[in-house]
DNA sequence: TATGACGTTTACGTTAACTTCAAGAGCGGA
DNA sequence: TCCGCTCTTGAAGTTAACGTAAACGTCATA
């Protein structure tokens, strides 16, 4: 019961996870976090601490804030935690998704860059220049 | 000679292309594009078009409009090419490798979504609810 | 008592590439 | 002369995720 019962300032939580103080604050002021108060200071606890976990996880991998966030209420919202299941399994198939598509273009537009380079290389050999002097 | 007499205004730019008037305006503000002036009118002719016509196809394959503007400065002051040849090459060189990192950081991104998606439809199966469902 | 560490708030700045808005000039036609 | 259309400009707003700075409070310790 000792390590549910710590609990970390603002400083605590930036050094622990690689963070600025100023996102930490951000982060309240978006609602992705509500840490108690005494006095003025922000006090924040393992839930917390959990929740900051995710925050940064999802954002890791590419969700934005607002949707961090709109993840998180659900989960506060719903105990059972199914709501947060489903639409959690509904988007991480969105996001997949994107990616994908994502992947898809990036995969074009290497193809046309390296169309272009060898071009230019062509050029440049016609010039007499050795492109790998470059 | 017909076709390369031939003048435009902002918004034919602006139709031919897909873009809006404004944004015609602000490649100017930016150093992109120079037009003629009639009165306050601005008038672009077939050198601007194909000018146009690069700035955006850059802009697809992912350039700044500021290393656009470099690039299309270098073509203006040496008419031989040789020097932009040489940058095109090297920029091209440097996006290429950009791109092929952001290739591997996507891979690796739906990898972990994947995992992800395959462990909620895990939860959801206990729970007795089809993820097909959703 | 002074210093430094740590905490707070408010609010403007940053970046890119525009978009939106407001206001006005100029011009041809009915 | 008024209408409508096209063109202009400057300024402010948009988006995301903070960064930065000012100005202040509080507490322990030397």
């Amino acid at each position: 019961m000792t390590k549910k019962d710590q609990l970390f300032s603002v400083t605590d939580l930036s050094r622990e996870f690689g963070i600025t103080q100023r996102t930490v604050r951000f982060y309240e002021e978006k609602g992705l976090l509500f840490p108690r108060r005494v006095g003025s200071a922000r006090v924040f606890d393992y839930r917390d601490k959990a929740r900051l976990t995710l925050i940064l996880r999802f954002k890791r991998l590419g969700f934005e804030l607002t949707d961090i966030k709109a993840y998180l209420d659900l989960y506060d919202a719903d105990s059972t935690g199914v709501t947060q299941l489903k639409m959690g399994h509904r988007t991480l198939t969105r996001r997949i998704k994107e990616l994908k598509s994502q992947m898809k273009d990036l995969r074009l537009t290497l193809k046309e860059l390296e169309a272009l380079k060898r071009e230019s290389a062509n050029q440049l050999m016609e010039l007499g220049i050795n492109s790998t002097d470059l």
